[in-house]
DNA sequence: AGCGCTCGAATTGCATGCAGTTTGGGCTCG
DNA sequence: CGAGCCCAAACTGCATGCAATTCGAGCGCT
């Protein structure tokens, strides 16, 4: 059986889950870079809602890792450590691995059409901007994970993959998608074929290679975020004024 | 090296978190049955809150997994399908190979006998109730998760972990704990040893025996949640009053 | 008795208000 | 010229109030 019963996923219509979506999908094309400030009272504006939505919009976005909340302060999108970045992909190995291992030789016609279909369209995207590349790569996965039918999987492949993009924002070296896009054909191949051992090899290497592509060597020994990441423009800083860092999204 | 960096859980004090902790607790503890309502302004007062916390708390939970929230009704502890329950071992298993794998002989010797003394306090609390024993087996897996020093691991190590409770309540005949308790005892030894094959493997099939021990066959053919659920009720129904299902938590 | 309808009570969705904390710009002083 | 202090503005933490929706007990009808 390719289709278990079909089960709406739990994000409807309120005005949290809208502002949510917003906000990740701002996150994950790198329009909001890791740091950026999320003031309640700016987003509530932004988006004609109180400060008591745009909170508890705050709120679960904290808990799916895309911000970081703390307390008396001002909310921030996240920025994780290079060590979590390795650790968010190590998981996301292992959960795509599951992903096509139940996927493999149970796909419909028309699903392996939907996914071949998102992948001329990964293609068309090449011109485009990296934040697109990124998001209709990420959004690959994503849609594979739908088609296990288990919400549960879903959640936490999408969480994961999201936070991965956050990474690639924030480590990346502008990368080439070339290869990204043949590596989905051959797993929606291997997919179609139904080689379930071949798949999950095929997956855990492209995610894998994807990783290793993107997150730069972990710079040489990281002492603690700011104090390193600041390092390289230290001697600028000698001669010259303090650059201050951009803020982000002032009322109007 | 057996630890990274420490890295604090992002649940601090602030009053939301409390409360999530507190119901997370319930929950898993059977306290709160699956299915049992949440009124906002219940928990609000027997927290000593206002409605506007425990309704940030329980979209926290609703997160996690463990509360359902529908629009424009009153909040219920989940009531994972069996799919859903078993579609959680799965990833369940997954993640936690990927922690055994990582701590395959990385540990300390004071973590080892962390580990030991949380087994021993499960063997104490075999006279207890079921309850607390299947509280503390799941604390044993996250207290693992926890040395991985992957907060991101931590996190859905834990939510699974919880949800599995959950369906353990709803799913499961009383079991016992007994070789549980021993296996936790083979992944200990096999964690110091190094081996992370066998660990590996030894996690995995932990994992699995638990779910086939708890997870009794699907019933006949389950057409939908409440129905069936009641069938087994529906005799005593024939010759008797409907039994009101109990609620929760009224106010004094 | 069983079934559907109606209306008040219960409950949620959301905005607003107030108090406490943090922030950062300017002023003073070394 | 730079370091430290001070205070107002900005922002968060939380409670409360009001409108809209759902729930469920009772009523009437069959």
């Amino acid at each position: 059986m390719a289709a278990r019963a079909s089960s709406k996923t739990s994000e409807s219509s309120d005005k949290v889950s809208v502002i949510c979506r917003a906000l990740r999908r701002a996150i994950i094309e790198q329009a909001l870079e890791p740091g950026a400030k999320l003031p309640e009272d700016a987003l509530g504006e932004r988006f004609g809602v109180s400060r008591t939505i745009a909170r508890h919009a705050l709120g679960q976005l904290a808990a799916e890792g895309l911000v970081e909340l703390r307390r008396n302060r001002i909310a921030v999108v996240a920025t994780p450590s290079w060590q979590e970045a390795r650790d968010a992909f190590d998981i996301r190995i292992e959960l795509e691995r599951l992903v096509v291992r139940q996927l493999a030789g149970k796909l419909t016609k028309a699903q392996i059409a939907e996914l071949n279909a998102h992948v001329d369209a990964e293609d068309r995207a090449r011109g485009g901007t990296d934040a697109v590349s990124i998001r209709l790569a990420t959004e690959f996965h994503i849609l594979l994970a739908h088609m296990t039918n288990s919400p549960i999987l879903v959640r936490y492949v999408s969480e994961v993959a999201y936070r991965c993009c956050l990474t690639l924002s924030l480590y990346s070296r502008p990368h080439s998608t070339e290869c990204a896009i043949n590596e989905h054909r051959a797993i929606i191949s291997a997919l179609a074929k139904g080689d379930a051992a071949k798949v999950m090899e095929l997956m855990h290497h492209h995610l894998d290679s994807v990783a290793n592509r993107a997150l730069v060597a972990p710079t040489p020994q990281r002492g603690r975020d700011l104090l390193d990441i600041l390092a390289p423009y230290a001697d600028e800083v000698t001669s010259n004024r303090v650059i201050k860092l951009p803020k982000v999204a002032r009322r109007s």
